[in-house]
Formats: structure tokens, sequence, C-alpha cells
DNA sequence: TTTTTTAATTAGAATATTCTAATTAATTTT
DNA sequence: AAAATTAATTAGAATATTCTAATTAAAAAA
């Protein structure tokens, strides 16, 4: 197999494996998966309305409509009617919701530093360096 | 905030979308969210058997029973029993379950594709030296 | 301004996911 | 060998997830 593949897949994993160790550290324990996949999708969206989040999602809007019940009364996300158009409401995180990307960060974290203890400075800027490149490409 | 960590929150991001696309290509939609966890975690215990997939997942063996069984039903997942204990059935996944494997396969192959076109060879060494290095750490 | 469309919700049903309690069968301990 | 333990399953119930069809209310089109 291509090496650089292998490579990738490797640390494909680990991140995988840190950002699952990250949600038990934070108290996601009491969402199921289904309900983890609409609030990262909320996050991302950055306040949908329900007929986006149900667009992005390939759900319907009756189906999002009452998941989004269930999160609410959780208190993870709220809703607030839109004022270009009142029948919109759009969906926002809470501050207990917000603990998502706390949880993100505190997994991209920790993979920071493991990087910082295994590299020199040289070796850091250049793996920075190289990251931002293909980051900022196209 | 630590800018090593904001490249590995952009990287990371990356690497979620291209393993989403991926399970896009392959036909993975017939599957819930929770099925494609239920394999997942078979992959990486490696023909585990019920009681030790249950551990793993958090659940209970009735429920871990229940949802193996809708998943050797689609024809994703058979059970063989152990030679060693006559009671205890490991779990394998079927040539269909293991189209996993290549999902994954083809979403690090895109990523690393896109690296070779960003990177000229010598960056590309440094790279794979510096990567080979953090996971070879310990 | 009346009609049509659109965003969201409600109602009701089907399937999925999970649990506890009880059962079956094989292994281990006494 | 009998008793206790263990792996998996079955039965039955509760909750979660999703759908279609119908409703409400607001916006857009005629």
């Amino acid at each position: 197999m291509n090496e650089l593949q292998n490579i990738i897949a490797l640390l494909s994993r680990e991140i995988v494996e840190l950002e699952e160790s990250a949600k038990e550290q934070f108290s996601f324990n009491e969402l199921t998966l289904t309900q983890m996949h609409y609030l990262e999708t909320i996050n991302q969206q950055q306040n949908p309305n329900l007929t986006e989040l149900a667009l992005e999602m390939g759900l319907t809007k009756p189906s999002v409509t009452v998941a989004i019940d269930k999160l609410i009364e959780k208190e993870y996300v709220y809703k607030v009617k839109s004022d270009e158009d009142r029948r919109s409401m759009h969906l926002h995180l809470t501050e207990k919701g917000k603990l998502l990307n706390q949880m993100h960060d505190y997994a991209h974290k920790l993979l920071a530093e493991r990087m910082i203890s295994v590299f020199d400075d040289d070796e850091l800027t250049v793996l920075k360096q190289l990251l931002k490149k293909y980051l900022n490409r196209k």
C-alpha cells in the first residue's frame, strides 16, 4: 500500500480515538450517537433553520422537529424565531451544547501536546509549515 | 489559541469530511449511524465475542444480540462458534461488511492524493519522516 | 386581496435501540 | 458428580428515531 496513505490511516485512527476519549471526559454520555450527530451538524451549519438541518442530514422536517424538541428538553439547543421570516426557527447551541466544541478542542490539544513532546523546535516548525501549506492550498 | 492545535483542528475536520463523503460513495446508506458504530467496533476489536463487544460499547449483552441479529440479516456480519469455548460466538465481518475498510482506505487515499498534489518530493519525504517519527514514538 | 407556496408543527404509526428478567447450554469450581 | 458461574439468547417493555398525512401560520405570487 502507498506509504503516505498508511501513515494517514494511522494518524486518522489516532484522531478518532482522541475524539472518543474526549467525549467520555465531557458529559456527553447522556446523549445517543444520533443526538450527538444532530449537535455536530447544527454546530457545523452555524445556526441553521429546521429545513436546512433536515436537508443537510437527509431527514424529513417532522423527524427533525421531534429530535430537536428532545435536545431542547435536555437543554443542549434552543430555537430563535427569524426576523426576516417569522415562520423560520433558527437553531442554536446552549452553553451546555457548546461544550461540544470544548470537547473537540480538548482532543486537538491532546494531540498537539503529544506532538510537542515528540518533536524538537525545528521539527515542529517544519511540520507546522508543511501542514499550513497543505491547508492553505488552492 | 495554540497554532499547532489549530492546524490539527483543521486537519481533523478535513479527515472527518473525507470519511463522510467516502461513506456516501459506498453503499452504507442503508445502515443507521448506530449500525455503522457496531461495524466499526467489530472491525477494531478483530472478531470480538458478544460479551467483549457489549463491554467495549458499554451496552448490555441482550442489546448487542438483537442489534447483531439485524446486521446478520443484512449480511454485514456472521457468527462463528469458538472452539475453545463452545458458548462463545465470535463476530466477523462478511465481504459486504469489509467494504467498511475499503471505505476508510478510500478516504485516506483521497487525502494522500491531495497531499501529493500539494507537496514536492522533498516536502513529502520530510512530512512522511516526521509523521512516522510521531507514530513510532514511545 | 385571494391564492399558492413555504416553514414548522402535530398526530399517529412503524421500526430501531435499549433495558431487565428469565432461559438455555457450556464451563469451572467445589 | 453436583453446584455455581458464564456466554448467549429469548421475551417483553420502554424509549428513540423515523416516516406520511394533516394542520397552522407566515410569506410570496397571481
